[in-house]
DNA sequence: GAACCAATGTTGGCTGAGCCAACTATATAG
DNA sequence: CTATATAGTTGGCTCAGCCAACATTGGTTC
């Protein structure tokens, strides 16, 4: 998706669908390259984070947490328990769920990502300033913020407001 | 009730990284969806543009243009001459190339999906003044940038390592 | 010309993200 | 008690973005 000779159409470099996609490409390669290295994947990052900022969960909930399907949370729970990075196990007050559990090895695991994570933000924003990589963060928050506004249909939806 | 289920982690909620992917995964969709409806993909718009902008050209330099790979450009260009909005034929200065054509029919299109497509823009966007959107675009636009200049181009990384 | 390497188009395949449908078991509301 | 909603799970689907391999042709060097 490099483009080696230098002539991209102006409808494409100048627009901001593709642009942001081209970023996200960017980025994307960037992190899944970094996590690789340890055997995770970005799943995995957003379910440890999830876990440790708001403790054990039902795995629909996490999902809910982290936009992630919960076909896939399945999946990644079944990876992350095998490394033993957290536990599943039947909540003994609803036998439908599963509560989710970070262990210390997990925790300890986050932490390792969190720093890698960061030197890859790094990686990718070199070439902004400290107050223009917080503006650009303003900008697509900004963004985010209206599409979950406007579409509550999605798998981002949140509880009604009733 | 789960009270503030629609909570994201911090960590992911401030991660470039992700915010970035988010917008891009937000914008593809809404794209794909308008481009659907005339039975389009990214793709296609990509080669139209390249096409209009630049004439015609062989499939090598329209994946050089666009950042597609070659095996890509085979299918897009298939799939454009059944439309009859491209014609692919072979170059007769060089015989292992094609040279592909947009036809008038390929022209009209290609405006139809730029109308297309400025809305989708203004779709993403609305919650951005006209500044904020050129400061966007910036920012993303300087990022692309730097990735280019300090990507030592897989493009023209085919030396095999001996 | 012969030998060699580079470029082109093409086929086939691979991985992961992001979905969705359907099913079973359980909980809860009316 | 019945109906509906939720939870976990399985299986599958589409697309983007790649990569390897191959045959054909062009260009270069001796």
């Amino acid at each position: 998706m490099e483009n080696a000779e230098g002539t991209v159409p102006n409808r494409l470099r100048a627009l901001p669908s593709r642009l942001i996609n081209h970023v996200a490409t960017s980025a994307n390669r960037l992190v899944d390259q970094a996590l690789a290295a340890t055997g995770s994947r970005r799943y995995h990052y957003a379910l440890l984070a999830a876990l440790e900022e708001f403790g054990p969960a039902s795995q629909a909930a996490l999902g809910r947490r982290t936009g992630i399907d919960r076909s896939d949370i399945v999946a990644t729970v079944n990876e992350l328990s095998e490394r033993e990075l957290v536990e599943r196990r039947p909540d003994p007050t609803d036998r439908r769920r599963n509560i989710v559990t970070v262990t210390p090895a997990g925790t300890r695991h986050l932490k390792s990502l969190d720093r890698l994570l960061a030197d890859v933000q790094d990686e990718l924003l070199t070439s902004l300033t400290t107050a223009e990589r917080e503006q650009l963060v303003g900008l697509l928050s900004r963004i985010v913020d209206h599409q979950l506004a406007s579409t509550p249909d999605r798998s981002l939806l949140q509880r009604p407001p009733s």
